[in-house]
DNA sequence: CAAATACGCTTTGTATACAATATGTGTTTA
DNA sequence: TAAACACATATTGTATACAAAGCGTATTTG
């Protein structure tokens, strides 16, 4: 998958944009206006609206090109309340074949990411947190489970994204993931069940939270 | 998603095959050979192709066509296993959310393909089998959980369409497809699950089976 | 004035030509 | 003889031209 193709080049961009919040939810986009601001064809854009189509990131219009994906509070809801379901089978295979080394790496992330959250480095803490959670996944020793899990991270990626500049958020979620490996080291099935839970509900809420201050804030704005 | 384009001819096209075993495991295929073959142009053959390769059905080969996925004996038990995961926690929802229409959907569902066994018409049965777990999948209530077990359902399809000849297997499946209503309508959420584990669980013993019998017989084959 | 129709613009859908790249094969050279 | 190089071939990657379809607007017509 790692190629040079602009095809990749146009796809990873897009992503980034639309991951990021630059493409705000709702946008509408063109494949000549993304060929023409990437100065690349038609062809290499269109493939890559086809790939992010797929992933739900965007929605077609028919003949009237594309909008970046806008989810309504419920459909978050939802997200986060499947990824939970689905990352607690990852959580409760991985306790059982977790190996030393994985361990070892879920300790160096651990330790890298408290020195991120130090020096206020936050741009690298979204992409600790995913490695934090890829690593897991990982140990559960199942490739199908796996790209599911990951999938339902990314989609959620984008929400999450928007609290990166709350250091009290990333302290809090470094403390759950603390606790996430603490009992995975000792095996301790239950806890890691509740730390997981626990984890992942306190990231909606979050969002939650944010997105209501958010349309508050709007809304005061449209007052004046 | 509906439409009349070529792309979506030659993606239903491909998929049928690949998924009827018309085109079989580890067969390579190129853009220009299956556009001479649909006559049509190279690029909705292209299109059509990344698309199975994003759904995992076909494989890339760098600068050299496309194979056929063809996956081993793990990682065949592997689907099944995470399928089931999931298949559970739509069950465990479903039962708690189903509606009164969707029950009588269920029935409709089961006697419809009493009917079609009793009269041979193995190559709808398939067809009713997919729609009984997607009502239970639907009414789970959740979109995302929905396409996670659509997703897995699809990518079994190629096994279990195998066993299509076999009457006795069709007769077990209805067996546990009534099992599981039994369990959903009577609100007996253990029972469900159990059922739900039985049939899964059945359903890949078969594969095996199967698969264990096709070797052998080629292997006996061989030997002349 | 209202409704219908026709025209033009935007956008995706499809075909095709050409570019780039990898692979294998044959030929040359040390 | 063995290795290296060059060339032909097969295949995907990219650009571009043209087709089809839908939408809005203006114009015509009753």
């Amino acid at each position: 998958m790692e190629t040079n193709s602009l095809k990749d080049k146009v796809y990873k961009s897009l992503r980034q944009d639309i991951i990021s919040g630059k493409l705000a939810g709702g946008t509408r986009i063109t494949e000549s206006e993304v060929a023409a601001k990437l100065k690349v064809s038609r062809t290499p854009v269109r493939e890559a609206l086809q790939k992010l189509l797929q992933e739900r990131l965007l929605k077609s219009i028919h003949r009237a090109g594309y909008l970046v994906e806008d989810l309504s509070d419920d459909e978050i809801q939802d997200l986060f309340n499947i990824r939970m379901e689905v990352e607690l089978i990852a959580v409760k295979k991985a306790i059982r074949q977790i190996t030393v080394d994985e361990l070892k790496q879920l300790d160096d992330n651990l330790e890298a990411t408290k020195a991120l959250i130090k020096s206020g480095e936050t741009q690298f803490i979204t992409n600790m947190d995913i490695e934090f959670h890829a690593t897991i996944y990982k140990a559960a020793r199942s490739k199908v489970l796996y790209r599911i899990c990951k999938k339902l991270s990314d989609l959620t990626l984008k929400y999450r994204s928007w609290l990166n500049h709350d250091k009290n958020l990333w302290n809090e979620a470094l403390q759950h993931h603390l606790n996430i490996y603490q009992a995975l080291i000792s095996k301790d099935e239950a806890g890691a069940l509740k730390a997981t839970m626990q984890h992942l509900i306190q990231a909606h809420v979050n969002i939650t939270n944010f997105m209501k201050k958010m349309r508050s804030d709007a809304f005061s704005d449209e007052d004046f």
